[in-house]
RNA sequence: GUGGGUAUAGCUCAAUAGGCAGAGCUCCGCACUGUGGAUGCGGUGGUUGAGGGUUCAAAUCCCUUUACCCACCCCA
């Protein structure tokens, strides 16, 4: 068939075959166990939300360029949900009389930005939201930024792979008002400081000039993002440092001035995985936000969390080797068919199998057993069964081992039970 | 939204200066009608992304267009 008459995916989606879908399982079937470890619980929010729900909180460029957003039959702005942190504020603000504080909360789902898809980067992507709401302390920040360092631990990552750099939003505002940055230019500032390893030096003063810092607010901005120790005039901040020490974790975490975020929703404690290498885009980012469940109509309430994507976690897992092997086995046995009059007893044997829990494929056509057999030992099957004229007179299955290409006989009352042995 | 690159068989890629569109792998068949992987032989598979132009002749040169990739922006 000619490429240009299949019809096309849409841009930016992605085709899970079996052997991508295995790798997103084996990611989620990870984020379940730890997130389960600490206590979290499950959730999900839907994938449409109104378009309000974001217009608020989530910065422009999210909601005015990246959200997929179209009115449905009934008139109303629906959003593709870009982002799930306002849907759990919604959801926590809608039952918030009935559920125990500090709740601990993941999920793992797909998401929607309308971008330029590039490397580590598509229009439909998957990400692991995991949050504590309810809590307002050092301590709940820090459990979540353990949860991140174990998660990224697990892997094999070292520290020498990935640091999680972390900051806080309140400390940044006081040592800029130290500078006498006027409450109206913090914003702005903000994205200086975002912007500070992007631009070339010279550009980057430019801009600051541009924006209403003078040289001497300028000299001690640079002073401010050189200092390696800020972080110890952050309460917040030292208690994590503390904390995160006693877990044996320091290594993973570390202070880093430059770390903003661009969701405006964000009021205290800011963190970001990188790669060392600095070849990637983040690996993930969250932090504190306290106005979040007030802004969707609950009483306000804090909460902490961060969300993972899947791409750019999976780029640097390939990268690095850090990927299980497929070894695709959809079934251990596959039983071929010797001829029309055995067919169906053929697949009665296979239904044993399957009844004992064993995977078990059967062929469904006549065909030569060399094609069964190679197709059985290309879909990665251990053993394949022979029930032809010979077996069936003296009662008995041929079982070959397809690795060894061994072959031996068993009665047919005892196929279910050499099998198992054979699995094990 | 801005800039760069690429497009030839299912996949990876060739095709001198414009001159018969090819190879490897895959797939299918046979050697091997009760046994897969190895080997050998044979075969299927193409409107060269699409549309137009120049030319005796275009995968190749020109124009238009689409898709994909990469970077910026932004972010997971």
């Amino acid at each position: 068939m000619a490429k240009n008459q299949t019809i096309k995916s849409v841009k930016g989606t992605t085709d899970f075959y079996p052997e991508e879908m295995a790798l997103r399982t084996w990611l989620y079937n990870r984020i379940r166990q730890l997130s389960e470890s600490f206590g979290y619980e499950e959730y999900e929010g839907p994938m449409l939300e109104t378009f309000e729900l974001y217009a608020a909180k989530s910065g422009e460029e999210l909601v005015e360029k990246q959200s997929y957003v179209f009115e449905d039959r009934g008139g109303d702005k629906i959003a593709l949900r870009p982002e799930l942190t306002p849907s759990l504020a919604r959801m926590v603000a809608k039952k918030q009389g009935q559920l125990n504080f500090p709740l601990r909360w993941w999920s793992f789902g797909p998401f929607w930005r309308y971008e330029r898809p590039q490397k580590g980067r598509t229009r439909e992507f998957f990400q692991w939201n995991i949050d504590m709401v309810g809590l307002d302390s050092p301590e709940s920040d820090a459990e979540l930024i353990i949860i991140a360092a174990e998660f990224l631990k697990g892997f094999g990552l070292t520290s020498k792979d990935v640091q999680i750099k972390i900051n806080h939003r309140a400390l940044m505002q006081e040592q800029l008002v130290k500078l006498g940055i006027s409450e109206d230019l913090i914003p702005p500032a903000f994205q200086l400081i975002d912007k500070k390893d992007k631009l070339k030096f010279e550009k980057w003063q430019d801009y600051a000039i541009e924006i209403g810092f003078s040289n001497n607010q300028l000299d001690q901005l640079n002073e401010l993002l050189d200092n390696k120790e800020l972080w110890k005039e952050s309460e917040t901040l030292s208690r994590i440092f503390e904390i995160v020490e006693a877990y044996g974790l320091s290594d993973y975490v570390s202070f880093d001035f430059s770390i903003i975020r661009g969701l405006l929703y964000y009021t205290g404690t800011v963190f970001e995985a990188w790669d060392t290498g600095g070849e990637h885009r983040a690996i993930f980012g969250g932090g504190r936000y306290d106005n979040l469940v007030g802004d969707v109509g609950g009483n306000p309430i804090s909460g902490v969390g961060f969300a993972v994507g899947n791409l750019v976690l999976s780029l640097i897992l390939e990268q690095m080797g850090l990927t299980p092997d497929y070894s695709k086995t959809p079934a251990d046995v596959f039983v071929t068919v010797f001829s029309e009059e055995l067919m169906l007893e053929s697949i009665k044997i296979g239904q044993e199998l399957r009844s004992a829990g064993i995977k078990t494929a059967s062929h469904l056509k006549l065909s030569k057993l060399g094609s069964q057999f190679k197709y059985a030992d290309r879909i990665g099957a251990r053993l394949a069964l022979v029930f032809g004229p010979d077996e069936f007179d003296a009662d008995e299955v041929k079982i070959k081992n397809l690795q060894s290409g061994d072959q031996i006989a068993v009665k047919r009352d005892q196929l279910v039970n050499k099998i198992t042995d054979l699995l094990e």
